[in-house]
DNA sequence: GGTTTAACATACGAGGCGTATGTAGAATAT
DNA sequence: ATATTCTACATACGCCTCGTATGTTAAACC
């Protein structure tokens, strides 16, 4: 690769980075983009060029933070039994990840309000892809009730991610959790076939 | 109620209704505070004084809007021929006044992001406190499995509203909605004790 | 090695929020 | 009834932020 590229690459790295943290740490709104391109060492300049907006920076950031849950909960749901088992992994893995305060603020509050509805982001489908395509194959086995398959894993991701911002906000989240997780499974349960 | 006090009533009412346009059309943040108490015929003067500051503006905007979705939500459950009906119909006028693009904009997508999590606001609370009730009374006569009512309230709400907007930026919203209600009342079974 | 191109920096203008101060009219007391 | 106080709201100001338009430097290419 040209040396020019891959400073560009560098530095959209480094942006992205600086974004993150200073969209954790105040929120979208609240964060100058001065400020954080200065602690990238860099100027309002680059930015523009890279990303052509300050919503242009959030979605590169919320796409990060959003394929690297999606990795996490594909790589739990692998180490499940059966396929029935990786979908309820797979909605814990979710509900785990969503309780750290950087994907709740940038992907769970600021995400939806600056960029719109989740399931139209890239990576977000990918998810939703994940968890229909488990879904389908559960459905063609007979463990599954024939529903909308799309419209099924839409309702569990949203399920699970509501569930993350819920507990965040609770008195006690690991208290709350097991119990979180129990009542998710039964939601979850009213898919199967045989209850 | 002397004079001053109704005049205060009256200029409240007008930027609230002022603001939940600008909000509903522009969104939260492109919504101008000089234009939107202009068009009430007052200053942000008013504004400041009556709600402290933007922030503030907002949750009165959002409380008027999700009671108008509670007392809704109640008076179609009211009408179900059993318990167990009234949660599904609730969840179902959940979903449909959810369709609503000044619900999403203002209670979905900006409300989360400005004000925090939903399940702390007031009226909000009072949504989760009614479906928590109906399915403690559930429980209480054997329809539902044992469960924490309070998370397995917030599943459902949060599945709901969800798919409401997952629904509104699907391609055809009206032919997608069957198919999404049967979806959702077949989770909820997932509570029941008998399938 | 000269020219072009593009990645990034710098400079500028517009607009918005919050606060501090000003004002008019209602409430209260004498 | 009148004077005073109080308060709901208006006006004025300053600071900050975003987006764009222009400038500059270094890599890429002929």
């Amino acid at each position: 690769m040209s040396i020019r590229l891959t400073k560009m690459a560098e530095n959209r790295e480094k942006l992205i980075a600086a974004a993150r943290k200073a969209f954790a740490q105040q929120g979208y709104a609240a964060a100058s983009m001065d400020n954080l391109t200065a602690e990238a060492g860099l100027t309002r300049g680059a930015l523009y060029h890279n990303f052509g907006d300050k919503r242009g920076l959030l979605a590169a950031v919320v796409d990060q933070i959003d394929s690297e849950m999606a990795d996490y909960a594909k790589s739990v749901g692998a180490k499940a039994g059966n396929a029935w088992q990786a979908l309820l992994a797979e909605g814990a893995a979710y509900i785990e990840k969503a309780l750290d305060p950087e994907v709740q603020r940038i992907v769970l509050l600021d995400g939806p309000a600056v960029l719109g509805d989740p399931s139209q982001w890239p990576s977000q489908n990918r998810c939703l892809q994940s968890t229909k395509a488990t879904l389908e194959q559960l459905m063609a086995n007979g463990i599954v009730k024939a529903v909308d398959p799309e419209a099924a894993a839409m309702l569990l991701n949203g399920a699970a991610l509501n569930a993350a911002l819920w507990l965040a906000s609770s008195a006690n989240p690991q208290a709350m959790l097991p119990k979180t997780l129990e009542a998710f499974n039964l939601l979850a349960s009213g898919f199967l076939v045989k209850g």
